[in-house]
Formats: C-alpha cells, structure tokens, sequence
DNA sequence: CTGTAGGTAAACTAAAAAGTTTACCATTGG
DNA sequence: CCAATGGTAAACTTTTTAGTTTACCTACAG
C-alpha cells in the first residue's frame, strides 16, 4: 500500500487515537501502552500495522498534515477575496477542530527527534510549513507588492499565537493575532493601491 | 541553602552544562547520561546535588529565566526611550548569546511536563511569561494608550519569532518580527500623539 | 606522611518501556 | 458446523535508563 495514501480501517482508527495522545502529551514522553489505553486497541494491534513506535509517529504527522489542510484551510477556502480570507483564518470561531490550542504538532515532532529520527524530522517540518505556504499562495493572489515578505510576517504571527495558545489552553490569542494581521494586510493593501514601495 | 538563590560552583557547572544540552535535545528525550556526557561530570556527583533528574531540569530552569533577563533584556536596558528598546530588543544583532534561536525553553518544559510534574510546569511558564511582562511594563512607560494589549502583540510576535528561529536553525525570523514590531509601535506611537482611540 | 574532602569512572540494580508471544474470543463465508 | 480472519488481553522478553554502589584518584591541611 501507499504509504502516502490516506489511512483505511483499523490503521485509520489506530492513528485517529494516537493523534490526541501525542499532540496533548508529547512523543517521547508518552508510551506506546499510554498512547493506546483506553481505546480498546491493543499493543498487538498496533505492531501489526506498524513496525514501531517511529512508524507510527510519522503516520500521525502525516495525519497532521491532511488536518491543518481540511480543519484550517477548508473552512475559509469559499471566501473569494484573498485578504479576507487571510483575515478570517485568524477568526477562531471559522476554523474547527482543537488543533489552534495544541501548538504546531510538526514543530514539536522536529525538535524531539531532531537528530534523532530523519523522516520524523522531515514529516514535522513539511507540516509546519504548509501555513506558510498557504499565506504565499493568497498574499500572491491579493496582488501584495511584496507577497514573500508579507506571508513570512502572517506566518510569524501565526506561529506566535499557536504556541501562546498552546501555553495558555485556549484561543484568546488568536483574537490577538487578528488585530495584527488586520493592520498588516490593510497596509499591504494601501501600499498596492497607492502604488508605493515598501523601503527597507 | 535557598532554592532560589543563584547557584554556585559545582552546582552550577553542573546545571549550566545541562542547560545546553536539555535546550538541544529536549527534556525526556535527553537521558541524565547523555546529557552530561563529554563534561567530565560523572554521574555520581549530579546525584549528589540533585535528587532526581526533574530536581535538575527544575535548577535549568531557574537558571533559563536569570538568562532571560541577562542576555535578552539586559543588552538593551540602557536606551532611555522605551520605544526605542522594544525595537532594539528584535534587533538580535543587539543580544547575546544564541537563545533566540533554540524556542522558548519555558514553553517546551511546560508543554513536556503537563499533568507529569508541576513545579517543572510552574517554573517553565514564569520563564515563558517574562516576555510579556517585560513588554507591558515597557508600554507602559512609553505612555501607549493600551498597554496591556499592545505588549500581547509584541509578545505574539516574539513567540512567533522564537518558534520559527528555532524550526529554521537561525535568526533571520527576527529581523521580519522587527519590521512587524516597529509597523505596531510607530502606530501606537501615532495615535497617542493624536490622542485618537483604536476602536474594535 | 597521612587522612579527609571532593571528585571520576564504571559496574551494578531497579524500574520502566518497547516490542513479542501465547491464549483466547467474535464474526463471517462456505 | 467449521475454518479463516482479525481482533483483544495479558504475560513475557529485551532494551533502555534512572539512580546506586564500589573502587579509585588527586589536592591539600596538619
């Protein structure tokens, strides 16, 4: 099978459960038998689908990575206008999910096995650059002088307001964060308009 | 002797030494062997100023928070205009030491000891709150209008600074993080001088 | 010279966690 | 009914790591 594939079945189930377990309690720090209690999945189950405890990490960051696109991206992929939709993106009560208040999964998976596990590594920090990614796309979109520099700021507040939030257990950042971005965009926008260029 | 006293001599090196590494490699993924290993400290004598291996991570963090105000708030403590210190504070050319680039150490203690250990958490989000505590006071001397809510940003955007340095390996996020502060302070400045209210 | 303080190095023990094996149970298609 | 499939539960083995013990080294005060 596909290891890029979608998960099916039981394996989906398995990495369903063991998402919320490493997101809330960390990778190292939680246990196969702590990741899985509680589900009615046994130990068994698991290194049937997969090899080890490395495996199944790399298959809930990829997990990650499907959600941030379906639980973030989604939700505000029907506004039209791409400085809106910049905007609401930051709007908390648009998106779904918990993942706003849990911190940036791929970020932590990278730091824990930085040096420790390659393609850990490497499946953390594609997560943690689709936010990026994402703001390039629409800041290019909405026509900004400067759509690289801009989508690096929106992608600065944005880390900032995840990882407060992830300290703090809830979203209040992000309210924060939309006032900040707001001021952003609206100035990229009257720069275009103006015609100006940004000095630095 | 007092716990929160500064430490001294053996002490010290021990937990200055481990300060490097569990900054390097996180605390549960870095064992008290590897952590000391290559210091000629000898496991005995970690064991003899320190009951348990949470008791050391206890100790980095104490010192995290005195380096905190040492190499961060400190450099830039002699400009008298408080305006002018928040921007320099971004300037990573204006601190030392190469804490900017490795996350926030409060943060990840708190997040890897959640619900595990409560003095680590305790400790790790005093250190992570110095940050904003600092900014508001800043604020609040520069005469902004709402102190309270522009050092949330400032602090947003320090986070977000921190999370990105340390995902990329160098510091280039701050100088982004500059552009996006001096944007929110120069327009802070510009409404209290017109004595204008920023409605929301 | 000698013993005491303070340390290293390395073998050891105990506990925990990864990964395996064994025994068993439930469903389903023939 | 029965064999195959796909799972649970729990005991087990192996590996890793926190923490301890033992033996030894070095500087130095008396």
């Amino acid at each position: 099978m596909d290891k890029t594939a979608p998960f099916e079945g039981k394996k989906l189930e398995i990495v369903e459960w063991a998402f919320d377990r490493f997101y809330e309690g960390g990778f190292h720090a939680t246990r196969v038998d702590a990741a899985m209690a509680g589900s009615g999945i046994s130990k068994r189950t698991i290194y049937k689908y997969f090899t080890s405890k490395e495996e199944l990490i790399e298959a809930v960051l990829r997990l990650y990575s499907e959600r941030i696109v379906h639980e973030l991206f989604h939700p505000v992929e029907h506004i039209s206008d791409p400085q809106e939709q910049i905007i609401a993106f930051f709007d908390v009560r648009k998106t779904t999910g918990r993942m706003l208040e849990r911190g940036c999964l791929g970020m932590k998976a990278a730091q824990e096995y930085a040096g420790r596990h390659d393609g850990i590594v490497t499946l953390g920090r594609y997560a943690a650059s689709l936010g990026e990614a994402k703001f390039l796309e629409l800041c290019k979109k909405a026509g900004y002088a400067e759509p690289a520099r801009l989508a690096k700021k929106l992608n600065l507040v944005f880390q900032g307001a995840l990882a407060l939030s992830h300290a703090s257990g809830d979203t209040a950042p992000f309210l924060v964060a939309k006032d900040v971005v707001a001021a952003l965009v609206e100035n990229a926008a009257t720069t275009r308009r103006r015609g100006a260029k940004t000095k630095h």
